[in-house]
DNA sequence: GGTGTTACGTTTAGGGCTAAATGAAGGCCT
DNA sequence: AGGCCTTCATTTAGCCCTAAACGTAACACC
């Protein structure tokens, strides 16, 4: 018995009873969501409708823009960092500490991401004049073309993405993101990124 | 003179025209699509809105699971292999195949998780009989314990993280997840997680 | 004016992932 | 039959991140 497994799983096909090979498709949410409630009745799953897409949209748009820009010869990482100072407007200089707000990384992180576009020319890194140990980071020459010659291959590409939806739904979605962001973050803390606090 | 530095960045401080230090606050989506079009007028920012705001949130949300679960010296990526499983129902056996297709990450990855998991003796594996090089993967009497011991914990959790939302909100958030998800995947060619394909 | 505290950035150890190379087993075609 | 191609899983190299240990430098307080 148990035909050679189709190959590419059909969607739409016999959903059988049993559900233990998941018919096909892709594992959406409901149907996690249906499996937790199966296999463990009263598991809390309200979660799961909004957790799991977030999480598998993050994944596809990361690996994608990933992808994209391996063609251009820099990694997601390093053109974040470019992107930030970018933004921030001459003379494109950010602390440190601040970097690692913006882009919700530790300060360890932060570090190696600097050396690493230091050493490849793209910011310069002096000591900060008004505060103590702090340091500054500039977008050198290099890495503001940088920016210059990606963000709009990476933004576009991205904008093609969500295309899909509708511009009622694109305004609906984004509101009700920025409602949820905005009480989460405040939820965790606020500004604290390692820490959650009951103990 | 300078007071120490306030410990905490002050929410809607004086919003100096040259935007420079942006402030205070987070760096919202809004901020950084103003940003891109002050810097950079034409930059196609329209899909900023959406894209910033699912990458933040699944940032947070992952690393407070991540988090959760080291108070139970587990990480997520096995936590989520093992969840898997358990979701299937019994026998709590998959291929390796279907495993790296409902985790979205490449087969390498799938070997590692695996082995690690194996290793802790969460799960064995073992040759598929009906096809030719395939393995199978089962859950043990340890990882099932595991699971029992911890999902609740961490989806609790979430359905916290996203109780700021009223019921409506939430279906409706979920609902406009659901169809960008699904045509996000059908652009990005459905199943097929490494290729893009226009080279 | 010492001394403890606090606030920084950096370094280190280790984990997890991707992409590409590797190895092994069928299947297909002539 | 033999050779080629495909399909799997695994291994390897390299990247990026977190958490924790460090090393400093400025304050604060007595």
């Amino acid at each position: 018995m148990n035909p050679p497994l189709p190959r590419r799983t059909e969607r739409g096909g016999a959903r059988r009873g049993g559900a233990d090979q998941a018919g096909g498709a892709d594992q959406t949410a409901r149907d996690i969501a249906a499996a937790w409630e199966r296999e463990r009745p009263g598991t809390p799953a309200t979660s799961i409708g909004i957790v799991t897409p977030i999480w598998q949209l993050a994944k596809l748009f990361g690996d994608d823009r990933r992808r994209v820009l391996a063609r251009a010869g820099v990694d997601s990482a390093t053109l974040d960092l470019l992107s930030v100072l970018r933004r921030s407007g001459a003379p494109y200089t950010l602390s440190t500490r601040e970097l690692g707000r913006r882009s919700m990384i530790t300060p360890g992180a932060i570090s190696q991401r600097v050396a690493r576009a230091e050493r490849e020319g793209l910011v310069t890194r002096v000591p900060g004049e008004g505060r103590p140990r702090t340091v500054q980071v500039t977008l050198t020459r290099a890495g503001h073309d940088l920016v210059e010659a990606t963000v709009d291959q990476v933004l576009g590409r991205e904008a093609d993405l969500v295309s899909g939806l509708t511009p009622d739904q694109q305004a609906q979605l984004t509101e009700l993101l920025d409602v949820l962001l905005a009480d989460v973050q405040r939820r965790l803390g606020d500004g604290r990124l390692t820490q959650v606090g009951y103990d």
